[in-house]
DNA sequence: GCCAACGTTGGC
DNA sequence: GCCAACGTTGGC
């Protein structure tokens, strides 16, 4: 899921899909914390991560009338190339979000889309009490979008593939900077 | 735009 | 707690 164009002056927390869950997606679906296992990863056991990949869809669609486009081209166009990140709505990619933290780094990764790949890298920026979600700034906008490799080799435990419809996963040390280390490289198989 | 794979819901 | 039905994702 996508995030919408909003900037950070927007002090709206009406679509918030991080705490909006429930009204998002209509009246059956439950709150996420109270998903049967939901909680399963605490802080206490899970391993603490601070390099994350996001998924965003750069191609129009409509969802319920709405256009969830968001490429990085469209992160770009916003004032200090910063925007929010909602309309999450997985449990498990909400309490991932949950673990960032001001200063981590964050693949911007176009998803359902003619070139699927990693378009670009974010920072986590501060927190927004009135919105109630973490910001992401574009430092560094990769020259050319590249696709990341299934086939064995150091990315095979991704959930981008493990877990393929999560749309905020974290990344290991050694994960983030294989992935970083491909941008040099031609596209390959 | 299709549709297989996947995740969620809710009745039992 | 199981699992069929349903909704969503995402590569093609």
């Amino acid at each position: 899921m996508p995030p919408k164009k909003r900037t950070r002056s927007s002090k709206s927390t009406a679509e918030s899909g991080i705490n909006d869950a429930s009204k998002t997606t209509g009246s059956r679906r439950k709150a996420a914390g109270s998903v049967k296992n939901g909680n399963k990863d605490t802080a206490d056991t899970a391993p603490e991560y601070s390099h994350w990949l996001m998924k965003s869809e750069p191609e129009s669609r409509f969802e319920n009338g709405i256009d969830v486009k968001f490429g990085i081209e469209d992160l770009k166009a916003l004032p200090d190339q910063t925007g929010c990140w909602d309309g999450v709505r997985n449990y498990q990619a909400r309490n991932f979000m949950r673990q960032m933290k001001e200063g981590h780094l964050a693949f911007f990764y176009h998803s359902n889309c003619k070139e699927p790949g990693v378009a670009g890298l974010m920072k986590v920026d501060p927190f927004d009490p009135y919105q109630d979600l973490f910001f992401f700034s574009l430092p560094h906008c990769i020259t050319t979008s590249f696709k990341i490799c299934t086939k064995g080799g150091p990315l095979k435990n991704l959930a981008l593939f493990t877990r393929a419809r999560l749309s905020v996963q974290p990344l290991t040390k050694e994960e983030f900077d294989y992935i970083q280390s491909l941008e040099d490289k031609e596209p390959f198989e």
